[in-house]
DNA sequence: CTTGAAATGTCAACAACGCTGACGTAATGT
DNA sequence: ACATTACGTCAGCGTTGTTGACATTTCAAG
């Protein structure tokens, strides 16, 4: 579009060594203040960040199996059971049997877990809001795009499956 | 609700909730994909993103101190002290002694450690360059926008004074 | 010059959260 | 009948974060 009249030369600048490092320095230092929040409210729980991942996706796909978790997530099964079985135990995930197949568990919120995850999301949201009204929805677009294209492809793939009513 | 999500048209349908909520599941997922690369990268050396860290900020701002570097990274001197004493004793960084105030200890890169510098930082800048030649620099103008509005103040006023010349 | 503070290093203990490997059970599909 | 799938669990280990305590060297200020 407006970028390919000018050629070969200043067009590329976004290109060079320096501008991409920067832009891993700002990955770092945004995804540590993307974080922060959740973080701090956690502390109080004795929970970390693997159990907000874990009802975050759950309260997105209430009903959804162990295994779908984990592709979603990227861990073993141990990792995320230690993490489920607390979750469980603690009465903020309930494990339902299957009704097609007996052999998957279906997971759901209860209450409490949909109060946690409304006090850890309410202030994840708050941060990103905060900076999406700061620089405008031109720049929310751009930032959606590249983090779409900095995604390992299956996870892209997952991602923009997700439609925007399920949420 | 405080935010009336659908209060004033479509100008603030990217304020939404849902957007919010898609906005963060692709921080999410993008910082993922982020760290694979170095992540596959460290497993044959024996070292983890800690070390990665560190090797990327003494690379970027050779001589810096300690303390400069426990300000950048965040974390505490029990745990930067870890990796940094198994990176000296590697031969991936050198200790020096400060000249005006001998309490400080600056750190350099030897050849080797420059040389995993390269190493990792090559695969990290493959992925940014292929993502921001994918979507164009105005995307990547907005991308960096929003990164930045979410960095904590402190962090991003130390981002804002990093020219891009000391790259 | 003494004294307090700063910069660093280190020891110990602990927690969160990844991993591998192995094993068991129930249910499903062929 | 048999292999496979989905799940749970035990045991052990590695990285990386934490707190708390303590020692050393150096600097800066009274």
């Amino acid at each position: 579009m407006a970028h390919d009249t000018r050629a070969s030369g200043e067009a590329l600048l976004f290109l060079t060594d320096e501008q991409l490092r920067k832009g891993i320095e700002a990955m770092f230092f945004a995804y540590r203040g993307f974080t922060a929040d959740p973080d701090r409210i956690l502390n109080n729980y004795a929970y970390g960040r693997a159990h907000h991942r874990a009802v975050h996706f759950i309260h997105r796909s209430p009903g959804t199996t162990v295994n779908n978790l984990l592709g979603i997530l990227g861990v073993t099964k141990q990792s995320l059971n230690r993490v489920l079985r607390t979750l469980i135990q603690d009465g903020l995930v309930e494990s339902r049997v299957g009704t097609r197949d007996k052999r998957e568990r279906h997971l759901f919120l209860t209450q409490e877990g949909a109060a946690l995850e409304r006090e850890l999301s309410n202030a994840q949201r708050k941060r990103m809001r905060d900076a999406y009204r700061a620089v405008g929805p031109d720049a929310v677009a751009g930032f959606r795009k590249v983090l779409e294209a900095m995604m390992e492809p299956e996870l892209r793939r997952y991602f923009k499956a997700l439609k925007d009513a399920e949420l």
